[in-house]
DNA sequence: TTTACTTCTTATCAAATGTCAATGCAAGCC
DNA sequence: GGCTTGCATTGACATTTGATAAGAAGTAAA
């Protein structure tokens, strides 16, 4: 099996060069799940992180009503997971499924000690990642405090062109934290101002 | 000058034995901020974070037309920081002022490896507290995308009630993201349906 | 093909929130 | 005391967004 987005973030982001990746190349290990299947429940603790190689996953809560609020979505080469489950060992509150039928990379405890083993340099790499999310998140919640529903999607289209195209629009509202009524209202009123998409 | 907070913080979230507390002790440098005063300005790299001692900081962003979008209140034993422009070394496109006269203790590299050079184990804190920071702005978002301005005031109160006693009101309703005016209609509502703040 | 299902759109009405303006209130200052 | 200033409240009105229902278009399954 050929993981040419998970080689690629390894040697790029992770710093190691062709010959370290071959070393851990034998440790790594998938799991793959179809459409709607899902990764991680409410409830359950988040023993891991999944790296996405092919497809897209959602990352969401649900609240008493049953209504599901998008967090984040995942395409290739992203990493998903409930950091904070996974940290503290505690039971998560959100969910994680998919939107197509996609193929992850396991990254569990085990096996990021076997890349540290081999780069130390990993170590920092990943706190990199750990900051880079927190910056996403506070332009998030800047976005989501002081921008109007259209210019948040504005904002998403111009940051996730390629999501745009691959998941249903309900569920972009979800993320905006809008209706998809509204959604298609912002759409109809961008169209009309000669928004190309 | 004595730092209860800071003390306290290292000892306990920490892990600093009190003898290994004297140790690292004379490399504490403080800053004081008078009401108003700014210790990080939009286009300035932050180059450490503050650990408040005394005191309330808020941290925010201006939109193009200067609205202040409020991310985070802080007060005694909070770190404050705009931790990507400390990490990537790149200019904040945040701000950090005082609501309080306010004491901070300056959280700079030199001063972190210090700690580290008597307890390692500090780095593990400080993963756990950039761990918790993440969970946290997860709460923040999913609120935001998914709960009415009076479920988010309900939920303020409720985490952090002494922040609410010492901010005015129009930073909180920039806080959660709606108006001064809607925010105190929001608390009208509350009282007459016998809330008890 | 027909049927069912999902997604997206549209329309209508209601509720929530924003905008603007006026007022009241308390703190600080002369 | 009288004055200013900043904050909170209130009211009237506009705008945005939500709720509900209905319909159109596409897709998948029978």
């Amino acid at each position: 099996m050929s993981l040419p987005n998970f080689r690629k973030f390894l040697i790029e982001k992770g710093g190691l060069s062709e010959e370290e990746f071959s070393q851990v190349e034998p440790f790594i290990k998938t799991k793959s799940v179809t459409s709607y299947e899902f990764l991680l429940k409410a409830g359950e603790v988040c023993s891991h992180s999944f790296f996405v190689e092919q497809g897209v996953l959602r990352f969401y809560a649900l609240n008493e009503e049953g209504k599901e609020n998008i967090l984040q979505f995942a395409t290739e080469s992203w990493i998903v997971s409930d950091r904070g489950s996974v940290f503290f060992q505690e039971p998560s509150t959100y969910y994680i499924d998919a939107i197509e039928d996609t193929l992850t990379v396991v990254l569990d405890d085990a096996f990021i000690s076997e890349v540290v083993k081999v780069n130390s340099n990993f170590r920092i790499q990943n706190e990199k990642l750990l900051q880079n999310h927190i910056r996403h998140l506070y332009k998030r919640v800047t976005l989501l405090i002081g921008a109007t529903a259209k210019a948040r999607y504005l904002e998403f289209v111009n940051m996730y062109p390629d999501i745009m195209l691959r998941v249903p629009q309900w569920m972009i509202a979800s993320y905006l934290g809008i209706t998809p009524e509204s959604l298609s209202r912002v759409r109809k009123a961008l169209a009309n101002e000669n928004f190309k998409p």
